[in-house]
DNA sequence: CGTCTTTGACCGGCGC
DNA sequence: GCGCCGGTCAAAGACG
């Protein structure tokens, strides 16, 4: 693929203290206020109307962490997250391609199942639909479409779609209002996993490559799958920035899930002994992780 | 030939 | 009610 991100280092304590302590009770932990970091903005660093809760980014410090809290306040709380993984990590990125394979070739005769159940289901309500238009499926009326919650990282890189360990199928694109970069809409190619995932460029910084999770993988990466070792002391330093990242992910929507976050199947290669956790400023968590 | 991407059309939500 | 916009569908084409 000869993707070109690049890797950041997980923020320190330090560094996340400073962030979520202002965050959470407005007053800033050290000297060192978030206002001062370069590239961090709020809301309004997303083109469109993209609902992201708040970004964060620091060049100097070459980290990055973006979390969309859309959903969160909404009745379910059951998780998002992936296992984003910047591509030039030591994790080779042949092993990459190698896991993908995993899920080729089952996607798109159980996709057209998934999607004929889906519509076998609602037949009975849509029978007089006029079947010459174009079927999107469709809702009972006034059942509000519930979103999942929604993550949003955001990744200094030179290619769009980065890899993390999962497979990932376009279904869209569109061009967003205000910025000159269309943004792209992917699905897990997993079966039975819902998650989506959106990609779009800054357009303030075309640097930074936009990504948002909705859902929860109802799996294991391929990637993790395929191998146990896939973190290891050896190239721990490098995996380290998106599993804390995860962790912090974790953390903020499930602050009670502690240490169960460490067997979830998003977080698969946390079962790792080998895997340092960082630990996280309190604010985040009620629950000790270990 | 199977899989993936592209792209125009469609749908629903929302603000006016 | 209307128009705008984000999100999704699915046919067609590209690709390996």
């Amino acid at each position: 693929m000869g993707e070109k991100a690049e890797l950041y280092r997980f923020p320190l304590h330090e560094e996340l203290s400073v962030f979520f302590s202002q965050k959470s009770n407005g007053s800033p932990a050290s000297d060192t206020s978030i206002t001062d970091m370069p590239y961090f903005n709020y809301t309004d660093y997303l083109p469109g109307s993209m609902d992201y809760g708040f970004a964060f980014q620091n060049s100097d410090v070459k980290n990055e962490l973006a979390v969309d809290v859309t959903g969160v306040h909404s009745n379910n709380l059951s998780g998002a997250g992936t296992c984003p993984v910047t591509p030039n990590s030591s994790i080779s990125s042949s092993s990459c391609e190698a896991n993908g394979n995993v899920e080729q070739g089952r996607y798109k005769k159980a996709d057209k199942m998934k999607l004929e159940e889906e519509r076998e289901e609602d037949k009975g309500d849509d029978e007089d639909c006029d079947k010459s238009k174009k079927v999107q499926k469709p809702r009972k009326k006034g059942e509000k479409r519930q979103r999942e919650p929604r993550i949003a990282f955001m990744t200094k890189s030179e290619v769009d779609h980065l890899e993390d360990g999962y497979r990932w199928r376009k279904y869209g694109q569109k061009a967003v209002k205000n910025s000159p970069y269309p943004r792209s809409y992917h699905r897990c190619t997993t079966p039975t996993c819902t998650v989506k995932k959106r990609v779009e460029r800054s357009y303030q910084d075309p640097s930074f490559v936009i990504t948002t999770y909705e859902g929860q993988h109802s799996h294991e990466s391929p990637a993790t799958l395929r191998s146990s070792n896939w973190v290891t002391t050896r190239n721990l330093s490098a995996v380290a920035p998106a599993l804390g990242r995860e962790l912090i992910m974790q953390q903020l929507f499930h602050p009670m899930m502690g240490s169960s976050s460490a067997s979830h199947p998003l977080f698969g290669a946390m079962e790792n002994p080998n895997i340092y956790l960082p630990s996280l400023p309190d604010a985040l968590s009620d629950v000790p992780l270990q």
